[in-house]
RNA sequence: GCGCCCGUAGCUCAACCGGAUAGAGCAUCGGCCUUCUAAGCCGGCGGUUACAGGUUCGAUUCCUGUCGGGCGCGCCA
């Protein structure tokens, strides 16, 4: 049982032998130091609920509350919040309990559920820019979550694979066919501009570009062959970005598009046969009560066009079709722009009508907001064209490797290259995941690549601080029994012992910047500890119980930042 | 026209089913290194939470309206 689980137990306990078996205890950590460790603000609704005075109502819910070896004070505070001031053995016992545990005291979340996390999804044809970056280290973060508390994980790139687009490159690979194909895919970009220019500017290249996609979505063996082989080299290029951007998405994750060509054909024949479809202007339309057009009538949602093609909404429909009868997932997360909201809010309406999803499968459109240059506008280059993500990488790596040659000198040229990877992409992502994915955020270098403030270099030099203690301290007892005397200590070891609630609370709503949050928490808690508290020079019992705190700030930082992906240092 | 998101300190961002005096960082001003990495710590300054109403013991949070910004609304994804 989690901190706060363990809390709102006793409370909700306590609140229904006072006569309140209904009421919820609202428990929150302490808004202000001096109310404690953690306020229940439940009781004042209660009181109103039952018509009681609230203050009276808290009297009674503090005797009847059993917080022994838990609480070292509990107050009436206000028009009648309870304050709960921990007991610092108790705090002292949880540190320990931690650190005895392999998993830091994570417990499985209850009920484990299967959940599929869909993210990154790139378009095959291209390569991978910017725009793939939010959606690419949100979903990872939040998979990496779900798996550490225990959940039956599935990540999904749900990879744009199939298309009229496809038909055009196939044919444009033809052409090249006295080139080896990795290379002339060398530059996807550069080989997308060229196909593109002939298809505009040649008729009869056009016209046999329309004709592969028609071999190509028919299985012609040839065709087919040209496809798997670019999609291969395209492949090959994302997970050279996902390799150094620390994304842990792999090959065998992708799940694109062209998987449920097969299921297009049916899942229009079982929309019909629920009698969800109409034909309207030749092309076969379910129409949404839910949502409303330009003129107020119901909204009309192509499922096939009337010349026999298929577009995304139907391969969406297929994909949740799948998850749910294939793969039977509990909860399906779709890391995906927030612009699509609507399209996914028509989608899981439709799978809901169609039978495709049970209700009880919970279908959740992550949306996250744009990333924007410093002026403003979404990110692109100087001249306004898209940034390639990789090169994106290379110059927060490099920018980094700047800042570590000025800082550190002394490190030799491969550590300070190590460095520089490990806070260059740290920093791009933590840039992205400490914010509310919900609005735009602004992308600025030296923000992001700060050594103060809420960045990814301030937590890895919490850390290497910690790991510095460690290598300095000699032998030392790793079952030393841990005591909290000092304030700093105690704050510490409070923020310690949420770590499981913190990510319950990530997995639950999607947000991963509750964690960063939580994370420059505890750094912040443990630069003050490390200020006030001497630990290497302190002595016997005191020097091993700081060496214990010591031990699982590192590890919670560790374990932290790796389910964002980023990676901690040794020294730095 | 309908719908979604957003508006918090000069800047970038928080604020957990409505809770106590709206918090951090940057910038700025000041203090702390012969002592565990000063890439740090401590303190000061900085707010009509866009605006106007409403709900209530209590509103940044919920409701209504206005203003401002972004985005989406049938044969692209």
């Amino acid at each position: 049982m989690t901190l706060s689980q363990l809390l709102n137990q006793r409370l909700s306990a306590a609140l229904a032998a006072a006569g309140c078996p209904d009421a919820s205890p609202i428990l929150q950590t302490a808004s202000r130091a001096e109310f404690g460790d953690y306020q229940a603000n439940g009781i004042m609704a209660a009181a109103k609920a039952k018509k009681t005075n609230p203050r009276a109502l808290a009297e009674q819910v503090i005797a009847q509350l059993d917080l022994a070896g838990i609480a070292s004070k509990i107050e009436i505070a206000g028009p009648g919040f309870i304050n709960i001031h921990l007991d610092p053995a108790f705090l002292a016992g949880k540190v320990s309990a931690a650190l005895a545990s392999p998993s830091l005291g994570i417990e499985p979340q209850s009920p484990r559920q299967k959940v599929i996390v869909d993210y990154s999804s790139p378009n095959l044809a291209k390569e991978m820019h910017v725009g793939h970056l939010r959606s690419s280290i949100i979903g990872d973060a939040l998979v990496r979550v779900l798996a550490a508390i225990g959940h039956d994980t599935i990540r999904c790139n749900h990879v744009g694979d199939w298309g009229t687009q496809f038909g055009m490159l196939t044919a444009y690979l033809v052409e090249s066919e006295n080139q080896d194909a990795g290379l002339a895919l060398n530059d996807l970009e550069d080989f997308y501009r060229k196909a593109k220019i002939r298809f505009d500017e040649d008729a009869a290249f056009a016209d046999r570009a329309r004709d592969y996609v028609v071999r190509l979505q028919s299985g012609d063996a040839e065709v087919l062959a040209l496809w798997k082989q670019f999609v291969d080299v395209s492949l090959t290029h994302c997970e050279a970005v996902y390799r150094k951007l620390g994304v842990s998405l792999t090959r065998a994750d992708a799940r694109g598009e062209s998987a449920y060509n097969a299921d297009l054909p049916v899942i229009v024949r079982e929309l019909r046969e629920k009698g969800l479809l109409a034909e309207d202007d030749g092309a076969q339309v379910v129409f949404l009560e839910e949502f409303r057009n330009q003129d107020g009538d119901p909204m009309g949602v192509i499922i096939q066009k009337k010349d026999g093609g298929y577009l995304y909404t139907t391969t969406d429909l297929g994909a949740v079709r799948y998850r749910c009868r294939e793969l039977g997932v509990d909860r399906v997360l779709y890391v995906v722009d927030a612009r699509q909201s609507q399209h996914f809010q028509q989608v899981f309406t439709l799978c809901r009508k169609a039978g495709f999803a049970p209700e009880n499968v919970q279908l959740q459109h992550i949306g996250f907001g744009t990333m924007m240059g410093e002026d403003g506008k979404p990110f692109k280059t100087r001249s306004g064209g898209t940034v390639k993500l990789i090169e994106l990488l290379d110059e927060a790596e490099e920018r980094a490797f700047q800042l570590v040659s000025e800082k550190n000198p002394d490190l030799d040229d491969d550590a300070r290259r190590r460095v520089a990877l490990a806070v260059g992409i740290g920093a791009v992502k933590y840039a992205d995941l400490s914010k509310n994915r919900n609005s735009d955020y602004i992308f600025n270098w030296d923000q992001m690549l700060a050594f103060e403030g809420n960045t990814a270099p301030y937590l890895q030099y919490a850390y290497t601080r910690v790991a510095s203690l460690f290598r300095k301290a000699g032998e030392h007892d790793a079952n030393a029994p841990v005591q909290i005397d000092a304030a700093e200590e105690k704050a510490l070891a409070v923020a310690l012992a949420q770590f499981n609630d913190v990510l319950y609370h990530v997995a639950d709503e999607g947000y991963p910047h509750f964690l960063c949050q939580y994370l420059y928490q505890v750094s912040t808690l443990f630069m003050r500890f490390y200020e006030a508290c001497p630990v290497l020079k302190s002595e016997g019992a005191v020097r091993a119980s700081r060496l214990q705190l010591a031990r699982l700030t590192a590890a919670t930082l560790k374990t932290g930042l790796d389910l964002l992906g980023i990676e901690v240092l040794e020294a730095m």
